[in-house]
RNA sequence: CGGGAUGUAGCGCAGUUUGGUUAGCGCGCAGCGUUCGGGACGCUGAGGCCCCGGGUUCAAAUCCCGGCAUCCCGACCA
């Protein structure tokens, strides 16, 4: 490097007193040309960071124009050029790695409370997910489109989806007064476009997919990338003349996921779900393990069983079943309305006890049973009633019941319309219920003979421990972050926007739908989450802003520029061979670049200093597992492209 | 929307209780010099709407009232 310096051949040992007049002279030319620089940016209030040599903003003679495209084309970045700025201290408000490492790094920025600008390492980080969802998209055959992040509100109100999603759809008002929402996902937008395209079984299926940014007005925007108000989504959507078609899609699309999830980096487990807003029957999400998820999952240590917690069901334990149980008997339980209370008071297993939740059923009073150490899962309450609006009671239905005292409600109630029970409380066994008066309990109660229960359904809670619904393996809870989430949609969308077909026949009907969902930002948070240690991010290679992290340490000997030329060259050399490079051509100390190289995270730091070259070598060191060795000098671009 | 907290330089914070010099410290930034293989050191310097508005007072970062913003816990949610 230099200005005018020739290139050198790798023939950096040998002391002749040539070479030292040499090497004096570039010294003197360097100098210069930083004095000269210095002067320029002085007078200029672009002030590109410190580095070594001259500060032309113009590439140097001998080094190949690099392309000047889009980010992720570019194949290297000085950093001294490179927009960013790390930080020592954690940001006060970020509470979990990915957020706290990420602002860190200087790969986003804050703007408003779930809002983030991405600056170029973030945003090369973004592209690359993007490109891996784009390429694995495409592989599996659906069709990239661009859909509008404005959109009509009208088209919200034919599916109804706008009072659905309420107040978490960012809504604006044009100068004519028309109602349009920001897109919080795009099934109205696509079924009304497709409706206006196709109408014949012989167009389908078709499955089209766009990678877009996406809002949704959160109660509480937290923990950075992972649940903010603006982020980044692939959204596909599929079209199908019936059920087994779109069975075939969505098996497609599951296996595009893990190809998709995997080459990111990210450990993956796929769960059944329960379909939230969106609508539709089977569907799956992709939840990356993760501590600070904030999504609980069930999955079986024997088999491949896993489930959304909401979702989960177990292998119910009956609870034994008594014979010759005595008549019911209240007993006084004075100020005893939770189940703990109870079970100390009468001096029984809280399990002992049987859990009464009152709903409301289409207007009729409901029970749900469960025994008194589980918890009721209201989802699957509203599977057992299958269709029927429920409504747990509230503190004004008790109200309005005063023959229902809450914490005092036993399934011998007379105006009980509708009894569900767990499985775990069979027909025969004995439990401790409320007496439907306050402070009291009754003992002795048995199913089928002291009242009836209607429906049996898995009501509980899926708690560690549990026997797995398929192998009776037990089951285990852990948390995780949804990445990913894959739906059979049905004809929900397709029926309100008459997005129908004709078949060979004739015969018009709705097409029927699956969606698939990749939360594309949100990635990047997991991928942190899961690739962090105390020194900052390890990126997996797949997803890496650069391949590359090359430190040149001249120190102040002899050997400086002789440094400095080697780490041109392989910084040129690199590039030339297809891998990106992040080189730290800064002016600072070792400790820095090491300490912002570990930082930053790229898969491999290349260090050229004066101590290795000395023998030829630079020195090669995994972020991600901290192991170290020397490459030949000669050898360091054929050993990493051939990565 | 309930409960709690915080807003002071790019970042992290002190100062506010008890009003009173020119509003401070660390990091970062700029200049000079010394250093140069794991976040070096010295000297010099730049950088502030003390969140906003109103009030009290001779005097407000500090006290009072009203906003706004941000964060945490909860409810909600992909």
């Amino acid at each position: 490097m230099g200005v005018g310096a020739p290139a050198h051949r790798n023939d950096h040992r040998h002391g002749d007193e040539q070479r030292d007049d040499e090497d004096e002279h570039r010294r003197t030319l360097l100098r210069a040309a930083e004095r000269r620089a210095r002067r320029v940016r002085r007078s200029s209030h672009r002030s590109p960071a410190r580095r070594y040599g001259p500060r032309s903003r113009t590439a140097r003679p001998g080094v190949p124009a690099v392309p000047t495209g889009c980010a992720a084309s570019l194949p290297g970045m000085r950093m001294s050029r490179l927009f960013l700025r790390t930080l020592r201290d954690d940001p006060a408000d970020a509470e979990i790695d990915s957020h706290r490492l990420l602002v860190r790094t200087g790969a986003i920025r804050r703007v408003a409370s779930g809002i983030y600008s991405w600056l170029p390492l973030g945003n090369r980080v973004l592209r690359n997910v993007e490109a891996i969802v784009r390429e694995e998209m495409d592989a599996a055959g659906a069709q990239e489109v661009i859909l509008p992040i404005a959109q009509p509100l009208e088209l919200w109100e034919r599916t109804g989806r706008d009072t659905a999603y309420g107040p978490q759809m960012f809504r604006l008002t044009d100068r004519k007064e028309t109602g349009f929402a920001l897109a919080p996902t795009a099934e109205e937008v696509i079924t009304a476009t497709v409706a206006g395209e196709y109408s014949s079984y012989r167009d389908l299926p078709v499955n089209l997919y766009q990678i877009n940014w996406k809002y949704r007005d959160e109660l509480r925007p937290r923990f950075g990338l992972l649940r903010s108000r603006e982020f980044l989504m692939k959204d596909a959507y599929s079209f199908h003349v019936d059920v087994e078609d779109l069975r075939a899609t969505y098996r497609e699309m599951y296996e595009a996921y893990e190809r998709i999830f995997a080459r990111c980096g990210l450990t993956v487990r796929a769960v059944e779900a329960q379909a939230g807003e969106i609508g539709g029957d089977v569907n799956h999400e992709f939840m990356a393990v993760a501590p600070v998820g904030e999504d609980d999952f069930v999955w079986c240590t024997g088999c491949d069983y896993a489930a959304n917690v909401e979702a989960a069901v177990r292998a119910a334990a009956p609870a034994a079943v008594a014979a010759d149980v005595p008549a019911p008997a209240d007993v006084d339980t004075p100020g005893a309305g939770a189940i703990a209370d109870v079970a100390a008071q009468l001096g029984v297993e809280p399990g002992s006890l049987l859990k009464s939740i009152a709903f409301d059923c289409e207007g009729d009073l409901a029970l749900a049973l469960v025994p008194g150490d589980r918890e009721i899962n209201e989802f699957a309450l509203r599977r057992a009633v299958a269709g029927r609006a429920v409504r747990l009671y509230s503190d004004e239905d008790f109200a309005a019941h005063p023959d229902l005292p809450k914490g005092f409600i036993g399934p011998h109630h007379p105006e009980v319309r509708l009894v569900v029970a767990d499985p775990s409380v069979p027909a025969g066994a004995e439990w401790v219920v409320g007496a439907n008066r306050v402070d009291a309990h009754t003992r002795h109660v048995v199913p089928g003979r002291d009242f009836r229960v209607d429906v049996v359904a898995d009501l509980a809670v899926v708690a560690t421990g549990d026997a797995c619904p398929r192998c009776r393996g037990a089951l285990r809870i852990d948390r995780g972050i949804e990445v990913g989430h894959v739906f059979q949609l049905g004809t929900k969308y397709s029926t309100a926007l008459e997005a129908v077909y004709t078949d060979d026949a004739g015969g018009q009907h709705p097409m029927v739908m699956g969606c698939y969902g990749i939360g594309v930002s949100r990635i990047v948070a997991a991928v942190v989450e899961e690739c962090s240690d105390e020194a900052g991010i390890a990126w997996p290679p797949g997803i890496a802003p650069y391949d590359v992290h090359l430190v040149v340490l001249p120190g102040r000997g002899d050997a400086a520029a002789g440094v400095l030329d080697a780490a041109e060259r392989l910084y040129r050399d690199l590039q030339a061979a297809g891998v990106s490079v992040l080189f730290d051509d800064r002016e600072v100390s070792p400790g820095v670049k090491f300490a912002d190289a570990d930082l930053l995270g790229m898969p491999v730091q290349i260090t050229i200093g004066a101590k290795g070259l000395a023998r030829g070598v630079a020195e090669r060191k995994v972020r991600r597992t901290g192991d170290r060795d020397d490459l030949p000098i000669d050898g360091v671009v054929s050993a990493l492209a051939l990565r």
